[in-house]
DNA sequence: CGAGATGTGTTATATTATAACATATGGCCT
DNA sequence: AGGCCATATGTTATAATATAACACATCTCG
């Protein structure tokens, strides 16, 4: 499986350079990232997929960072308040953010064999709904589009 | 509150005719809307708003059409496997559609504070990604938008 | 009638998530 | 330093959501 958005991409360098990003928009906005906190998005950036909590917590747990779900989830409140990490409502998961700290609203492609997620961009999902919000009185705070199929890897090589 | 949809309309006569479209398309394609299965889309299309399972459980329960949960799952994933209820992922729960029967990737306006949803048109969420999609080679099966914010109700008498 | 498909009843359990309270840790004020 | 507040973590318990598995009923079709 390679589920990094579906295509390759230098992964060990991707990792770094946006925990770099990160640790560096925490310092610059008082924001404590915390050994928990950084593991847990060392853990989703190295997986490059969706995780559900409790996968996360195993993780915690092997390596003595805590072994009880309030601190998983915990540590995942407080990356997904900040813009690092998105939630995957359809997966109960959650995987790292493509585009950590801009404002954006975002878009997933999720493949339901390996549950590989890219992440795209949507420029408009808020636009198109836009006219709807208008008519009604609806303020859109938070627009998300998840988007289920088959990668292309899943596609080529069926599992079955 | 007001959810419906946010705006005023023939509460009534948008069940009763939803209803009956429903039975129809369900003798023409021969599905069986058994009297569970009835109910549940009766309760959701009444309530017009988001339910979870277990609220609908609660109901029937108290109409002895059942108790446990999988009787509710069971009609749920009925409805929503045929395009008559949609489940609004980030709630968990469901919500009558309002374009029963219609192929098309739903779009809701979600409130944060009175879980009322609205259905909107949204032509091109698919389209949207597409571009994205055929890039990486992703077949694109399902697509659902999903928006968080205050609607008119809300936003108008503060519930604080 | 017998076989298969579909739907329901029921028990048990899995999975996801949070409430509540106790214990640190660190800054900051006097 | 001492006291105080805010923030984070540790821990126990439980809530909320969802499904597996098996027994039984009903219906159709050959």
């Amino acid at each position: 499986m390679d589920p990094i958005g579906f295509t390759n991409h230098d992964h060990a360098g991707c990792i770094k350079g946006t925990l770099t990003q990160i640790e560096t928009h925490c310092r610059e906005a008082g924001l404590q990232l915390t050994p928990v906190r950084r593991r847990v998005l060392e853990i989703l950036l190295h997986e490059h997929r969706a995780l559900g909590a409790y996968d996360i917590l195993d993780k915690l747990r092997e390596e003595g960072l805590g072994s009880q779900p309030p601190v998983a989830y915990r540590a995942l409140d407080f990356l997904v308040s900040h813009g690092f990490v998105n939630k995957i409502e359809r997966l109960n998961a959650f995987v790292a953010c493509a585009h950590p700290g801009e404002v954006h609203d975002p878009a997933f492609l999720i493949c339901r064999k390996c549950d590989g997620v890219a992440e795209a961009q949507t420029k408009s999902a808020r636009g198109q709904l836009g006219s709807t919000a208008k008519l009604t009185g609806f303020q859109i705070e938070r627009a998300v589009l998840e988007a289920e199929g088959i990668c292309p890897n899943c596609a080529e090589g069926p599992v079955v």
